[in-house]
DNA sequence: GCGTTTAGTGGACAGCGTCCACATTAGCTC
DNA sequence: GAGCTAATGTGGACGCTGTCCACTAAACGC
């Protein structure tokens, strides 16, 4: 159901796809790997849009808020790419990046957004650790919920007015 | 990698299969309805298993708590049926029940659950309007990221770390 | 110019979901 | 009990999929 379909779509015989990955799972790691850029790219670029100082805690709040609308727009646009993504390896994702490189991944960004929210005093310091995986997974459930699980017939208006309840429940678990 | 497993399993050849059901689709879907049924079943068990008077705070709190808990240990503990629980129809699973009928799907126990938070005084009446799918949203990504997601490799004491977070998460935003 | 690497072709295989025609069994009515 | 009917299971075939094998055609360095 995606070997043969994306040799077709190149135009070219199945066998070809062969040529540059081991098999079925390798070609689907390989789409995983550059959803999970995309992804990661559209958050870096939606961040960098919004105006303020670092520190600042409206900026630090509205930079969280656009990691979070980066990512279930992501979602709702590609919802192939997006599933795909996360269907498969990216094993132990959930390691840090080495410290003092920039990270682009998604987790890593969120990360950055949540340090940035200590440095600006809105989340105390002692509340930090390990929070980002909370603030992760009420995104990705939303994501999932309305894109291929139970909500996925919601209209666009309650999926918009799902969307906003879900991100104003997490500025409120972090003040 | 369904229909003919599962006849495999029976012991009988695959097309007897389609004297049940059309087709593959409403085999899966079939198995959807039980592994929702059997999630709810678990969820009322467990909250029925908590002490403490219906409007009580403390007991209202923890009556969430083992809802969210038996969510997430439903998904650690049958990830096939958790999964394909979430992966087909229960169209419109969102449309609340008919009022005065006591609900058994896991939604209507969430709603439930979060209702004796505000006659308990917990969560302001003001935010109880669709605050279910934050709620839901949270508990859910998690059992994805977990389960089937790039937290799947995490060992099993970071994974109760998680879930310990999570829970502790959603209790903070909504008081 | 020739050998090696790289990419694509063609044919085959087992496994899947599905359709069709046929056999068996259970339960009912007379 | 005999005979009809509905329910259930069987066997064979189809097109689709991922995968393996042997073979061919272009690209490139020496």
């Amino acid at each position: 159901m995606v070997l043969r379909e994306a040799t077709r779509a190149v135009g070219v015989v199945p066998n070809a796809a062969y040529r540059h990955f081991a098999d079925r799972d390798e070609l689907l790691a390989a789409v995983c790997s550059a959803a999970m850029r995309e992804l990661g790219d559209r958050m870096a670029a939606d961040v960098a849009r919004v105006p303020g100082d670092h520190g600042d805690p409206t900026a630090a709040f509205l930079r969280l808020g656009a990691i979070g609308d980066a990512y279930l727009t992501f979602a709702r646009e590609q919802p192939g790419l997006f599933a795909t993504a996360f269907a498969l390896p990216e094993q132990h994702a959930y390691a840090p990046a080495a410290p003092g490189t920039e990270d682009r991944t998604p987790l890593g960004q969120l990360r950055a957004a949540l340090d940035e929210l200590v440095e600006a005093g809105v989340l105390d310091a002692k509340r930090r650790e390990g929070i980002e995986y909370p603030v992760w997974s009420t995104v990705h459930g939303l994501a999932v919920l309305a894109g291929q699980g139970p909500l996925r017939n919601a209209p666009g208006a309650e999926r918009q007015r799902f969307e906003e309840l879900t991100l104003t429940f997490i500025a409120n678990s972090l003040s």
